[in-house]
DNA sequence: AGTCCGCGTTGGAACGTTCAGAGCACCGCC
DNA sequence: GGCGGTGCTCTGAACGTTCCAACGCGGACT
């Protein structure tokens, strides 16, 4: 057993042919006899050669190699969504023979700074950038600078025109409502965050189209409506407020932590309010509550399927935008007491 | 403004030097005279030079890359601690100029694949290991292999020896039952996990001993003591029958899941049940939940001293093993009604 | 008969860095 | 005046891969 490392070269020499066959078995088989191959194969296969990754990004300047920033962790309960979001994506990146090399980054103006560091030193190929939001530099930065990359999150400014995808925050909300409907509710409250979110404004938006849909009006809907900041405490003082305003039997929550809020007033006051959360969380799943689940695998995975497109150029034709729809995960939070 | 690459040969010429002597400036400048470092320095700012990492990890054989497997997304509540240990390295890591690459793997046999693969073609310098456990094989391969690496949790193997960080987990609970002994409880239960588990072991034996401390005999302990298969809805099934059972006025809990559970019986019961969980997850701090909390950052920065000790040879004959001491957050749960 | 082409294969060059060895100027010393 | 040393710098080689131009060869076309 040798203990150097095997190269093109030592392969090469093993099967009788030169280096560049060796290579070409590998990367560009159809140029190579199906005889030649097999006798490179079982070389290869004998020396337990691994091409090095190293010499390769060298030679080609493509390291295969894909950015994502993680995120400052969260107060709340629904950090969660990015962390399944970066297990998919590892594994999917994984599949494909790319990697998942992560960075952090206080605030936006140093995520880009990060983005020179890493594109000068480490070779990255792409970045996966999350939490898109108004007034966002980073997605002009990258375009501007030819790097590839997809968004998780839509472009929420106009001039902005890149791979992105999403999931339909909207739709989440007006399958929210649809359910409590069909479970006979009729005043459906909305706990959402206050403006400025736009993520936050597309989820009010589901709700509020549906409840159009269902014959409310507009006076009736702006006092079911409440704004306030995301959290577990905020949603319980909300909920009360709404309680004693609009008296809903249900209400639909932009979040878990909203949701959880809601729940723990409507369990320990007794009450029949039914309630539904959005983002499926773990905590969602421990105590019960209906919620909103975004595919975040395949969220993931189209995302890097977005990137690939333009690091291989396979692609085609396909389309740079995918929006996802959720679906509804119902337990005991919705049913009829 | 040049659009290829600044490089060593680029910058030695602007500054009319070797090669090698810009590279002694930014490697060993102690070899450099002071005023050719200068005009060195002056030609890197201009081009803006930054070394390929590539070429160096080609040259050298080191990436100054470390690997870390993304466990499988756990079902509970507890996964948040994994998270946030995994934000903590990618800082530490950053900050000294070292990437955190990762990689999935459904099992311990096909994580020892990923490595092998790993360290054949993407040339990683060391591995982070979590989750130890009985029967581990992981340090083992990697100890033959001679790979670097650094586990987060003790071994469990007595076989074992190498670099770890871990939480005391025995002085958590401990350190539970204290806060509790003083708010003036005696009768103080443990919801635990079943056999098998070290760290639940651990966790337990810290709970029992400060309990025999108090004076309390083994009869009475082992009423006290519940085994369950870890979620919210164990936890609660189970204080309701410790609770019957042996009349318990406070209890300690395994993790924050459990201690969910139990507290959301005693809130829903109205009892004076004192509940202290274990994690510090988000959820506690959502609810109100007093837990024991991992230094999550301090661990994630000593195990990469750890690292780089082996890496860089600089440590010199600091300890290999570091046990960190957990703190507990109080909060409304374990507060005198 | 000569030219062209496609097929499968080859060797040289290049990517940008660090290592090893050597060179040069200058110093102090015998 | 020669000798060893020290401080600083330089040139060639090597890491392992892929790109490029070229090769020999047989068959098909002019």
């Amino acid at each position: 057993m040798d203990t150097t490392r095997a190269t093109l070269e030592s392969v090469a020499a093993r099967a009788g042919v030169s280096r560049q066959t060796v290579s070409n078995v590998l990367n560009s088989p159809h140029l190579v006899r199906p005889e030649t191959t097999d006798r490179v194969r079982a070389a290869i296969d004998a020396l337990g050669y691994r091409p090095s990754s190293a010499a390769r990004q060298l030679r080609t300047g493509r390291s295969r190699v894909v950015g994502l920033r993680l995120e400052p962790v969260h107060d709340g309960i629904n950090g969660a969504v990015l962390d399944r979001f970066l297990h998919a994506l590892t594994e999917s990146a994984q599949a494909r023979g790319y990697r998942v090399m992560l960075f952090t980054a206080p605030d936006d103006e140093r995520e880009i700074a990060q983005y020179r560091e890493l594109l000068d030193t480490a070779d990255l190929d792409a970045f996966v950038l999350t939490s898109t939001h108004r007034h966002d530099t980073r997605a002009a930065w990258l375009a501007e600078h030819d790097v590839p990359f997809v968004t998780f999150g839509r472009p929420w400014e106009q001039a902005d025109d890149h791979p992105w995808v999403d999931v339909d925050g909207a739709a989440g909300t007006r399958a929210a409502v649809e359910h409590l409907r069909r479970l006979g509710h009729e005043r459906i409250a909305y706990l959402g965050w206050p403006d400025g979110s736009d993520v936050g404004e597309d989820r009010a938006a589901g709700w509020a189209s549906a409840m159009v849909e269902a014959g409310h009006d507009g006076a009736l809907l702006r006092r079911l409506h409440a704004r306030v900041p995301d959290g577990v405490a905020a949603g319980a003082q909300a909920v009360e407020r709404v309680l004693a305003d609009a008296a809903p039997t249900a209400v639909v929550c932009a979040s878990d932590s909203l949701a959880l809020g809601a729940l723990t007033v409507a369990r320990t006051r007794g009450s029949a309010l039914a309630v539904v959360g959005f983002d499926d969380t773990p905590v969602a799943a421990a105590v019960g509550l209906t919620s909103v689940a975004q595919p975040l695998t395949e969220a993931a995975h189209r995302a890097l399927d977005l990137l690939l497109d333009q690091l291989d150029g396979t692609g085609g034709a396909r389309s740079r935008e995918v929006l996802l729809a959720p679906h509804l995960v119902e337990r005991a939070s919705s049913r009829t007491p």
